[in-house]
Formats: structure tokens, C-alpha cells, sequence
DNA sequence: TCTGGGGTCCTTACACTG
DNA sequence: TCTGCAGTGTAAGGACCC
């Protein structure tokens, strides 16, 4: 769910002109709420959350919900206060990577140009599917018909020269639209919008900007580089001084790679004992390697994050000798690490495990590595780990677990 | 009784090397 | 042998996105 700032004047009527405008951003209205609903069609038409349940946030909230207060990330003991009524829902995400898949099948059958963004959206570059398909709205029209046939939920459909803007398309086109913002329209299209609007304009910068007195998009154009670049940094303000001006060279790339795998968790309660803090650490390093296994790469560094009661978050990684998918390695570097954080006394709330700088399997797999050549059991230790695997496909994810 | 979990990218500091 | 410098890799933290 889009959390990006909407400017009631940028939703209206940008002219008609589709040439120059090949790229297009799918994305799905308050997606994991609509598929909830499309499972239980009495549920339409009421408010509804998706979120955890004691100390979670909001995932997910219909536009029912949201007429309330009610936002995505909100907590979730504050959403149940702004709206009693509403009905809660612990998220499944099986369900919604199963909607997804059909969703990008579709797309698929558009252009193969599709770069998957998130479970929920997708950029296309239609201009190849132009003259078998007729012109992107056309296109867009037909892709958002489909998908809420097939599937029972909405998309919103943004068109437009590139990336930025076609994304910020259809974020004025929610919900259930879609919005054309022709070439010649780019710049007065952004200009009438709030500097939050740009990617990578979060609380922080904004405060940043706004302290140099600008609070707009057009504001922010018209500063010059120099300024805007003391301001939030060299690399930062030179790209958002381009997207300002509508420049946004990033091509439509399908079949990206992830470049870390992680997972984390918070407790229940703030947590104390070393060891239920370690039993989680292993419950995480297990996670991280099984997808990564599925995933056919191997992580060279490992890191882990710590947050005490107080929410400081405290981060610290190694690089390891050996790339690696073996939950034991994982867990003996994780749990090292996660002991040398200095948690001045307090419980730990939440801890995380993530392999970085991730390289695919193949190719590694072929000789021993250092660290099977050091202790041939580690060799053994993948092949049970991946033994486990097959069980867990068999008989489910909690059939068997990892022993310390 | 605040504040999830999955990620990416950028900045800064520091160690190491030639 | 010592010092300064530039380049590079690593680590940590922070901001941001969905």
C-alpha cells in the first residue's frame, strides 16, 4: 500500500497525447485487504485491517477503513482505537503471493518487459506491445479488467515517459483508475506536487528540505544544485533535483536479483535470557538459509540487527571466508554477533538474521569450498540441512526443526 | 500502551595496501 | 624506515520503500 503523499490538484485530466509514454505502473489497491475480500465476499463494503495482532502494525486497510484514520504502518492498537469496528485479519501470505503470481502472469502476457517491484506492483514497457495491443491506455484498461475478473481485486494503472512518473501515475489514479500523464505534460504534472511526492523523500529529508524553505516540487527544481546538494547530500540531491524535472534514465529491467535474503522477528515480550534470544537466532539463521537454498545462492556476509526496549537498533555483520546457504555457519556467526552488541542491560525486543552480498550456487557447488575443505563436515551439515528440505516440502514447514 | 518485516541504497569511518 | 596519499574493502548506521 502506497504510503507516498497525493496532491488533490494533480488528479485531474492531463491531456490525451500517448506518444513518448511506453512505460506503465500496475499496482494493486490496498492489495492484501482486497484479497482477503475476494475470499470473503461478505467482508466488501466493510472496514477491514490486515495487520499482527498485539504488537504489530497496519499492512493492509480497505478505503472503508482508511475513511477512519485508519494508515498503512499505523500501529495496530492505534487502528483499533480510530476504528472499533473494524475487522481484523492476521495476514496470510501465501494467499497473496498466489494472487500476485496470476497478477504478474498476466502481465506477462502483455510484454515480457515486466520488472516486478514488490508483491504488489510492476513496471511495463509497453512499446513493443503497442502495435499488437493498441496504445498504453488502451493496454491499461484491458490489464486492470482482467486482473479484477480473474482475480476479484483492483489495480490502479499510471502511464507515462518513465518509472518515476508513470509510479507517481498511478498513486493519482487510486483507487481503481488509471491516469495518463502525457510527455508534454511531465514537468506542470510534478510541479503541482509536494516535495514528499519524489522517491526518496521520506519524514527526514522533507524536514531537511523544509528547513531550506522548500516544501514543493517545484520549489525544489528551481534551487540550484549546489544548494539543494548541501542540503540532503552529493548523490541525493542530484537525483532528485533530475526526477524534479521529470528525468528518470532508469530503463524497465525484468528478473532482477535480490541482494540479501534476511528475516527477523520481534517478540512478544522484551526478552532478557541470552538463550531464548539464541533459540530465535537459530529459528532465523534456519529461515534464512532454507530460502537461500531455494533461492540457489549463497551469502558472503552475514548480519544480524539487535533492538532493545528502548528502539535503538544496533547492526553489526562479518564477511565470512566461504560464501554460504548452511544454517549451522549462519547461526554460529549470527549468534557470535549478536553477543558482542552491547545492550547496556536492557531486553532485547526484536532480533534479526541476514545473508548479504548474495552470489548464485552454481559454479561454487562444483569444487569443495575452504570451508568444506577445512571441516569436511560442513559438507555433511549442508547435506542434512537440505535433507531437511524435502521433508519440510512433504510434510510442511514446522515437521521438523533444527537442532542447536 | 507507540512504533512489523521484507528489502535497497547512501554516507561515513576506518583499516589495509601500494 | 618513515610519512603522506589515494584507492579499495569492510563495517555500521540511517533513510527510505512497499
Amino acid at each position: 500500500m502506497s504510503r507516498a503523499p497525493r496532491s488533490a490538484g494533480a488528479r485531474r485530466d492531463w491531456g490525451s497525447d500517448e506518444s513518448g509514454c511506453a512505460v506503465m505502473h500496475v499496482d494493486m489497491d490496498a492489495f492484501f485487504a482486497s484479497c482477503e475480500i475476494a475470499r470473503r465476499p461478505a467482508l466488501r463494503g466493510l472496514p477491514v485491517i490486515v495487520g499482527g495482532q498485539d504488537r504489530g502494525v497496519v499492512t493492509a486497510a480497505t478505503y472503508e477503513a482508511r475513511a477512519y484514520g485508519v494508515k498503512s504502518a499505523m500501529s495496530m492498537r492505534q487502528a483499533r482505537l480510530l476504528c472499533p469496528q473494524a475487522v481484523v485479519i492476521t495476514p496470510d501470505h501465501a494467499l497473496y503471493s498466489e494472487v500476485s503470481r496470476g497478477v504478474m502472469g498476466v502481465l506477462g502476457e502483455v510484454t515480457p518487459l515486466v520488472e516486478q517491484v514488490s508483491v504488489d506492483e510492476a513496471f511495463l514497457d509497453v512499446a513493443g506491445a503497442r502495435r499488437r495491443l493498441g496504445e498504453p491506455t488502451r493496454i491499461g484498461a484491458m490489464i486492470r479488467e482482467r486482473i479484477h475478473r480473474e482475480f476479484g481485486v483492483t489495480a490502479s494503472v499510471g502511464v507515462a515517459r518513465n518509472k518515476f512518473v508513470a509510479k507517481l501515475a498511478s498513486t493519482h489514479a487510486k483507487p481503481d483508475g488509471l491516469m495518463l500523464v502525457p510527455d508534454a505534460a511531465t514537468v506542470a504534472f510534478l510541479h503541482s506536487l509536494p516535495v514528499g511526492a519524489l522517491w526518496g523523500v521520506g519524514e527526514k529529508t522533507e524536514n531537511a528540505l523544509a528547513s531550506w524553505g522548500i516544501t514543493t516540487v517545484a520549489e525544489l527544481a528551481r534551487t540550484d544544485l549546489p544548494s539543494l546538494q548541501s542540503a540532503v547530500g552529493r548523490v541525493s540531491g542530484a537525483h532528485l533535483h533530475d526526477l524534479a524535472w521529470g528525468r528518470d534514465p532508469r530503463p524497465v529491467t525484468p528478473g532482477r536479483e535480490e541482494h540479501s535474503v534476511g528475516a527477523e522477528t520481534t517478540f512478544g515480550a522484551d526478552v532478557h535470557d541470552e538463550v531464548v534470544v539464541a533459540k530465535r537466532v537459530l529459528e532465523l539463521a534456519d529461515k534464512v538459509a532454507a530460502r537461500m537454498r531455494r533461492q540457489g545462492v549463497v551469502a558472503r556476509t552475514v548480519s544480524v540487527k539487535v533492538r532493545t526496549s528502548d528502539f535503538v537498533t544496533i547492526t553489526r555483520s562479518r564477511t565470512l571466508d566461504t560464501p554460504t546457504d548452511v544454517a549451522r555457519t549462519i547461526y554460529l556467526v549470527a549468534r557470535e554477533l549478536v553477543s558482542s552488541v552491547d545492550r547496556r542491560g536492557l531486553p532485547v525486543r526484536l532480533v534479526g538474521v541476514r545473508g548479504e552480498r548474495v552470489l548464485r550456487r552454481e559454479g561454487l557447488a562444483a569444487q569443495p569450498t575452504l570451508e568444506e575443505a577445512a571441516d569436511p563436515r560442513s559438507g555433511a551439515q549442508r547435506d542434512a540441512e537440505v535433507a531437511l528440505d524435502a521433508v519440510r516440502q512433504k510434510f510442511g514447514r514446522t515437521a521438523i526443526d533444527l537442532g542447536a
